[in-house]
RNA sequence: GGUAACGUGGCGGAAUGGUUACGCAGAGGAUUGCAAAUCCUUGUAUCCCGGUUCGAUUCCGGGCGUUACCUCCA
């Protein structure tokens, strides 16, 4: 396709034309899970927005010119927190929630990125970027800790708008008596016995929260790449300090040319937090949606907007999909779906545009010839739905009906024996009680068939 | 207090300097024993006040409101 892809660029703040270093080599990192805690649906929605960008980056410049690095924390204070709570070794937490986050991943669909690296796998490369940030006085050491010197980077604070001075002002951040100013944050500190820790210059200890990100997209993408993503809440002080460090110890101007940040999901208009206990673990949705449901729902709000979780939003996305499947039609061959339709995706990963073509094709399909569903099919499996076939997504429904098969068949054979003798009363009763139970009968021509609501 | 995003019909949610979003729900009709499904038809909207303009929901300014970040957080 010829046309451009335009992202909005935090950096800057407006829309842009996206154009990559190395049209043969797009490069996208974002920023992963800490593996604390179960994933909930707060971390799916960077899942979905940036697999479909990378979808769309492949379609573009071709499914072997983009790498998508997204890594996964391992060390961190929570992850530590989390261990002693839970009375859990850390190594086992850090497995288990990764086991976790891999099914999440599995069951909304998302495509693996090219690599998926891990912060304690890559524990020298931060020793290594520390060091060189000592030796050019960008950080320092003191009592085995070592901190960023923020006064030494002239452009901290661009990208999320901040100005150092007014920001720490108030000191509403802990200050700790190792640091120079405030605003210093944390490269290494050093670790008890019984928390994880690596031999460094500055003895036993552990990198601080930011460096993990700066090292590992360094090793995988080099200094300068396309693209950095994540969550708004990144932007400050994550984003900002990644920039800090890595462009103080790689001496360049740019780390990522383009930073995308995906909105919130709240509930009830509130942010997800612990606290409110209003968070939703995306492996509590297993058993009730089919992961489609959940990706549909993720996707109906563009991504920059903050979206409202709610009950009737799956349950709209339901029920698109149920229709959908109805001219689901597995592509024979090559079949290319319209630039028009695909358009705004191109423009700023626009998901509820694209899903409005997506509607305007079904009506197509539906009266159209198999061509035409094929079309239909191939749009949906673009952004990662319609994909397993019919019989799977009828199976998952059946698999959540508390009736069983031979249940419900029985009730239609009895209620066909009412209905031939004209006892509707009894047919309209039985009906209404499968109705009860998610049952929904259609009588069509001479046969009666049944669907789950 | 600082920084940002947003405010579109009953709901969700795009786009746009002048013309149909789209989906769900609603209404009417065809069809049906009644329904469901399907098909056809259909109503309803751009927070407030200024400015720019022939014309603004769209651009600019102000106000009000919502939310987020500034502290670990997608």
């Amino acid at each position: 396709m010829n046309r451009d892809i335009y992202l909005s660029n935090s950096l800057g703040g407006r829309k842009e034309k996206f154009k990559p270093i190395n049209p043969k080599k797009v490069r996208m990192y974002v920023c992963g899970p800490t593996v604390y805690d179960d994933p909930h649906i707060g971390n799916a929605r960077p899942l979905v927005v940036f697999d479909i960008l990378f979808k769309i980056l492949k379609c573009k410049f071709g499914n072997s010119s983009v790498v998508y690095v997204r890594n996964i924390t391992d060390v961190d204070d929570k992850i530590i927190e989390g261990a002693k709570q839970k009375k859990i070794l850390i190594n086992k937490l850090t497995t288990d929630i990764t086991k976790r986050f891999n099914e999440d991943c599995d069951y909304l669909n998302c495509e693996k990125p090219s690599f998926e690296p891990k912060a304690t796998e890559n524990i020298p490369l931060m020793i290594d970027m520390i060091k060189i940030l000592i030796k050019k006085n960008n950080a320092y050491e003191n009592n085995s800790h070592v901190y960023f010197d923020v006064s030494s980077f002239k452009d901290y604070g661009k990208l999320s708008n901040k100005n150092v001075d007014q920001l720490f002002a108030g000191a509403r951040v802990e200050v700790s008596e190792n640091k120079k100013r405030p605003e210093d944050f944390v490269l290494w500190k050093p670790s008890l016995k019984e928390e994880p820790g690596w031999d460094s210059p500055w003895g036993r200890g552990r990198p601080g929260w930011h460096i993990e990100c700066s090292a590992m997209s360094k090793k995988y993408l080099g200094d300068t790449f396309d693209i950095h993503g994540g969550g708004r809440d990144l932007l400050f002080p994550h984003h900002e300090n990644e920039i800090a460090q890595s462009r103080c110890a790689n001496d360049n101007k740019s780390l990522s040319n383009f930073w995308i940040h995906n909105g919130f999901i709240t509930v009830s208009n509130e942010k997800m937090s612990k606290s409110l206990g209003n968070i939703y673990k995306i492996k509590d949705f297993y058993k009730k949606y089919n992961g489609q449901v959940v990706r549909l729902a993720l996707m109906s709000t563009h991504y920059k907007q903050a979206m409202d979780w709610s009950d009737d939003l799956l349950l709209q996305s339901q029920k698109t999909l149920d229709k959908w499947y109805e001219h689901q039609k597995k592509p024979e061959g090559k079949v290319l779906i319209p630039d028009e339709d695909l358009n705004p995706l191109y423009d700023d990963i626009n998901t509820p545009g694209y899903i409005s073509n997506i509607h305007k094709l079904y009506d197509k399909a539906s009266k159209g010839s198999d061509k035409d569903k094929e079309i239909f099919t191939m749009a949906c499996n673009f952004i990662g739905l319609l994909i397993e076939p019919k019989s799977k997504w009828l199976e998952f429904k059946k698999n959540i009906l508390e009736i069983s098969e031979e249940e419900i068949l029985q009730k239609i054979k009895d209620r066909n024996k009412a209905r031939d003798n004209k006892n509707y009363e009894l047919a309209d009763k039985i009906r209404n009680e499968l109705l009860d139970k998610g049952v929904l009968i259609e009588d069509k021509d001479d046969k009666t068939t049944w669907k789950i609501k």
